[in-house]
DNA sequence: TAATATAATCGTATAAATACGATTATTGAA
DNA sequence: TTCAATAATCGTATTTATACGATTATATTA
């Protein structure tokens, strides 16, 4: 089997002006991290209480700890949300500058 | 195994003002449809040209013709694009209503 | 120091996504 | 009508994502 698009090193992506591979990749993760029922469930969670620990989501989402963990994970290395470890808790909340530039990202492209 | 958030109907998203079933499914659909590198690469791809057939993104992308013709049908499936047929080819463009509605929910909810 | 609370990680089962080649359906041209 | 071109669909292999329970690591409290 031949290897996905984003393993193959000799295909440039088509380009666009004022749009660099950090911006594509911004679009690439942000729009995966979202494009999940369960993290744009934590997003919107999120947006409304402006940050939450770990146990609020494992008391509000029908997931067990562990999946919503690997969910914050997805999350966290999008840039989507930032988690800041206070105690033996978690603080989440949203990184609104990323958020902003995704924004305008999505902007650039229509 | 439990099943997936999307399959409990005993779950009640978390509620935004503003923000409809619809909107969220529109949001869950068109990240999930542009968080894919072979789809955002067709979506550039269209945003450049304006209008493409298949043929010039099987011309384009390393893959398959079966692999790009699977990708455009999400892509259509989630509105982000829409395909026209027109003798023996089917023409493709952006779905510019739709980006900017999805423009305007990512705007609501940062 | 021991016990508790919290969240991450591990191991693993299952489902979904991605990819391909082959086939099919449809349209337009010869 | 037959042939060629185009794109969708089928069947299938492989990878990735999603989910769980169990375990681990760390920090706070008793």
């Amino acid at each position: 089997m031949t290897k996905k698009l984003s393993e193959l090193d000799y295909f440039i992506p088509c380009c666009l002006e004022d749009f660099t591979d950090e911006d594509r990749k911004i679009v690439l993760e942000v729009s995966n991290a979202l494009g999940n029922e369960a993290r744009l469930e934590i997003f919107t969670f999120l947006r409304n209480k402006q940050s939450c620990m770990t146990t609020q989501l494992v008391d509000y989402l029908p997931l067990a700890q562990s999946t919503i963990s690997q969910h914050l994970k997805v999350l966290k290395s999008s840039g989507v949300i930032t988690g800041t470890i206070s105690g033996t808790s978690t603080n989440y909340c949203i990184n609104t500058a990323l958020m902003q530039r995704y924004y305008s990202l999505i902007g650039k492209l229509i």
